[in-house]
DNA sequence: AAAGCTAATCTAAACGTTTCGGCGTTGTCA
DNA sequence: TGACAACGCCGAAACGTTTAGATTAGCTTT
């Protein structure tokens, strides 16, 4: 006899079986079993039942094999297998969710999928998930909260195993919704007070900070800020890195020179618009995020005003292409992988329950990346 | 009595129930009935039967009023509702999928999320599905077609109940997953061949030849291009596109001049720099994706070049900040939207079963959207 | 007043898995 | 040689819904 010892490591992802190679086995036993059964009970697919008629098991055998929950001899495991190939058995995993009380179906839902940001980050935990066997439930809520909270809760309807939510805003709603589950959450980008869950966000006050700090080396004294949904911690945290800064350096902050650009391409040329048409105009203009500085570059542009020349531009987030095109802008990049991956684990953990019982909030730094966008103030003739 | 009649006009979508104000309505026969199952099974999520002994029902009603599938009395509507409200219960989506065999939820593989292109159609599709109850799974192959034939492998068996496939690239595995399910399927963006499903596509053969006879009129005639990747449909037709606008031309197209870049930036740099090099080189680039074309600004700034002066460059698909920075990128603009919403639309007709036996193959056309990223080549003072 | 209809509610049988307990067979050890 | 454990396999009971069919009760119709 062959291999009969328990040296058999089997992939326990189902669908890669190993294939036994065990030389000549008893076919004559296979298929003698009564299959009466008609195999048409509903023109539906394959089920396990079927699996075990044409092998001649029982369905607990077939489920043991696909499992690998338990021991089975070689030879039921090649006739279990060759039966699965034949029917072209596919595992419902609806009724194995119903039954395990898992769904190995995480939910993500970003504030704006179209955002360079949120897709490496969406990309990364994909790619992590994925090779833990999740599979991922992808939303975007558009900025909207209302249907953010429409999502969480198709989400954990859907009885995801766990949630990782870029959330657009913070709602009752939202709140509720996550307290309400047991199921583990991870927060990205924006932070939520109170919720008792892990996060992993950037450190927004001390990244602009350092931004701004740069633009007032460089001599500029009315700096433009676009800001982002005022609803947000983030928003709000990469506001105060702003005051901070020109705080620091003994300026105070003129109201006037902050608009809301709602972490959107259009609003953020609407301020920038707003901002550059101001009668003594900032020298400088910092974006909150990175799809509204495509607005404010649009708004520069449509003004007939060069950058850096006329005004130095700089934002939160970078992309791939801010080094090719010029101006090649100064960013404060995220650590988007870190984020990504921690996001991951921390769920992964949780799950696992190899975690700590108080929320884990990670805060990671934002790297300022110098390019060419910004340049020393050039004094205005008038005014 | 009030509103006993059918005018109660209620959402079928689960978690918006109709607040019925009705007045008086007995209040005494509310919980009268046996509350002696525990409530306590398995520490799990509450479920319908702790709804109906809560509220005093069967089951059957409850779930009657939750699909709206039956007529169901105000007065234990009410009952109904407040009990759900009060022990917070939600569906089971794993349940009910066993019972009903449909998931409402579809997948969604793209071959790079990172493209700006998919990640647009993404976002569109997501909201036309959102729109009509389903949800998205979604998955990156990142241009990995065995990732993509296990991405494949994983959302059928999570039951879902169609499928949009951007294909990373076509292998047996992938045509016959896609042949062996009978859930509906919807290419997007890159045909295969013979699997007999609905599609929705670029006329990709077209749109490149357009943009090379741009640059034909120019008066470039060594137009470097950097292909996508070879085993896709769409890099072969776009291919073709430029083959025939220099036949057309009257111009033997030079097979040096022609380097893959397999779709993603850093090939499109490997191939830039490659032609860029050439002893005799292009006067114009053509890339067949914007990836790549990322790639090749690098190369061109790396290797001291300005674009358009010494080299002309365009490329298939737009982005937001095309127009923003310089150069301002020629490009052929897919539509996006009419992608996206075509492929789901296509899909939710073959779910709801309204859509012709044979398959449907959409074909849509791009937009050149001419830009300064090209001009007519400079003479070359050597060779 | 009997019969028939409709509306409202309930009972119970699936749906396709997982998993616990049980039961022969072998093999091991005293 | 007998007791006992380990192994390999199976039977059957969940899991939480949906839904067809049964059962009322209240009306209308003849």
């Amino acid at each position: 006899m062959v291999g009969k010892g328990p040296g058999f490591t089997r992939n326990t992802c189902f669908g890669r079986y190993l294939t036994l190679v065990l030389g000549a086995i008893g076919f004559e036993t296979f298929r003698e079993m009564d299959l009466s059964k008609p195999r048409g009970r509903k023109s539906g697919a394959p089920t396990m039942i079927d699996v075990a008629h044409t092998a001649g098991v029982s369905i607990a055998t077939v489920s043991a094999f696909i499992n690998g929950s338990a021991n089975v001899s070689a030879e039921l495991m090649l006739r279990i297998e060759s039966a699965i190939r034949e029917i072209g058995y596919r595992r419902n995993a609806a009724a194995r969710s119903l039954k395990t009380g898992a769904t190995h179906t995480i939910g993500l839902t970003v504030a704006d999928i179209r955002n360079p940001f949120f897709t490496d980050v969406v990309a990364i935990v994909q790619d992590v998930l994925n090779r833990a066997g999740f599979a991922v439930m992808l939303c975007s809520s558009d900025e909207d909260t209302a249907k953010q909270d429409e999502q969480i809760r198709l989400l954990l309807e859907r009885m995801v195993d766990g949630l990782i939510i870029g959330p657009a805003g913070e709602d009752e709603v939202t709140r509720r919704l996550v307290r309400s589950t047991r199921k583990p959450v991870v927060l990205i980008d924006r932070m939520i007070a109170g919720l008792g869950v892990d996060a992993v966000v950037l450190d927004n006050r001390a990244a602009v900070l350092e931004a701004i700090q740069y633009l007032l080396g460089l001599g500029h004294r009315r700096i433009g800020y676009i800001s982002g949904a005022a609803g947000t911690a983030t928003g709000h945290d990469r506001l105060e890195g702003y005051r901070a800064a020109l705080a620091n350096a003994g300026i105070t902050p003129d109201p006037g020179l902050v608009r809301d650009g709602r972490f959107r391409e259009a609003d953020g040329y609407r301020a920038a618009m707003e901002l550059m048409t101001l009668p003594e105009r900032p020298t400088a203009l910092f974006s909150a995020n990175n799809l509204m500085v495509i607005g404010a570059m649009r708004a520069i542009r449509d003004l007939g005003l060069s950058c850096p020349g006329d005004v130095s531009v700089a934002c939160m987030d970078d992309f791939p292409w801010a080094d090719v095109f010029s101006p090649r802008l100064t960013t404060v990049a995220q650590p988007v992988k870190a984020i990504g991956e921690q996001a991951a684990s921390l769920l992964l953990n949780r799950l696992a329950g190899n975690a700590p019982p108080e929320p884990l909030v990670l805060t990671l730094r934002g790297q300022l990346i110098i390019r060419s966008s910004c340049a020393a103030p050039t004094v205005r003739q008038s005014a």
